[in-house]
DNA sequence: GCCTTTCGTTTACAACTGTAATCTTTATTA
DNA sequence: TAATAAAGATTACAGTTGTAAACGAAAGGC
């Protein structure tokens, strides 16, 4: 009953290596795949044939093995999926889960100074209080 | 085969409104998400039997109607889902990410100058770049 | 104390997911 | 070219999730 296609958590895992190499066959999935996982091989397709059915990546059929490119870009698929992870979330809880992956993730000077720059901007017209909307009719 | 259980988006709602209201019943909740939701009484009720089974819920059973408690703390459960997600994304993407629900995301002021201080000091010691890691043998 | 309403429990059922075995087709190699 | 290997497709099966109907127990009204 989704509208829109959901990538599961184990399907992301091949995406995430596709998007890296920018296309790949099945075999180079595989490979990097069964170094990270105890997946067998047979599943790993599976992962790729569903991920077609779903309309996330293609296979270029005109070559044998064929080579899957994916059709969604990866920032749209983070943005999509932690997007959809905060909509669920109190709005009052936002700022501290922020600040609780800030915390936890890997970021760069650059990407550290562009949230930083980000933040003040932000500020001018932050409220001083987010209210809770837990309890508000919309979803 | 999850070794710990996990919160489901419909059932992440039920648990907001108990969170919030620090306690409810079962009537309580359902009233709040006819407004949310176009969910039947009965639905919502399975909502909450599963979120029992599943330990995030304990039934006071000593009154009629019983009064459902929280047995995880909302800051708790939002760490672990956003952390969730965001261990599978890609090391390199993290920061825009975090871009993304910054500019997405209502904050406070006081908030936002908490994450400014964190990000500051996060300066002190960041790397350069980030490297990505969607090739590695680490999951 | 009986009837109706409310609340809680059990059962249901299809779609999605994790995980894979088996079958078929295409390519490779002796 | 026949045998074998590799790649792709089909089928499988149990657990989770969304969504709910049906059933049974308790409680309030008369």
């Amino acid at each position: 009953m989704m509208e829109v296609e959901n990538m599961s958590k184990a399907e992301w895992q091949v995406m995430r290596i596709i998007w890296t190499l920018g296309q790949a066959t099945s075999k180079e999935v595989i490979e990097v795949l069964k170094r990270k996982t105890t997946w067998k091989t047979v599943t790993i397709k599976t992962l790729i044939i569903r991920l077609q059915k779903k309309g996330f990546l293609k296979a270029d059929e005109s070559t044998r093995p064929y080579v899957y490119k994916p059709l969604i870009a990866e920032t749209d698929a983070i943005h999509q999926s932690v997007n959809d992870l905060f909509d669920s979330l109190c709005c009052m809880r936002k700022g501290k889960a922020i600040g609780d992956l800030i915390k936890n993730s890997p970021i760069s000077k650059g990407d550290i100074d562009e949230l930083i720059e980000l933040l003040q901007n932000k500020r001018e017209t932050a409220p001083d209080e987010v209210e809770c909307d837990c309890l508000e009719a919309s979803l």
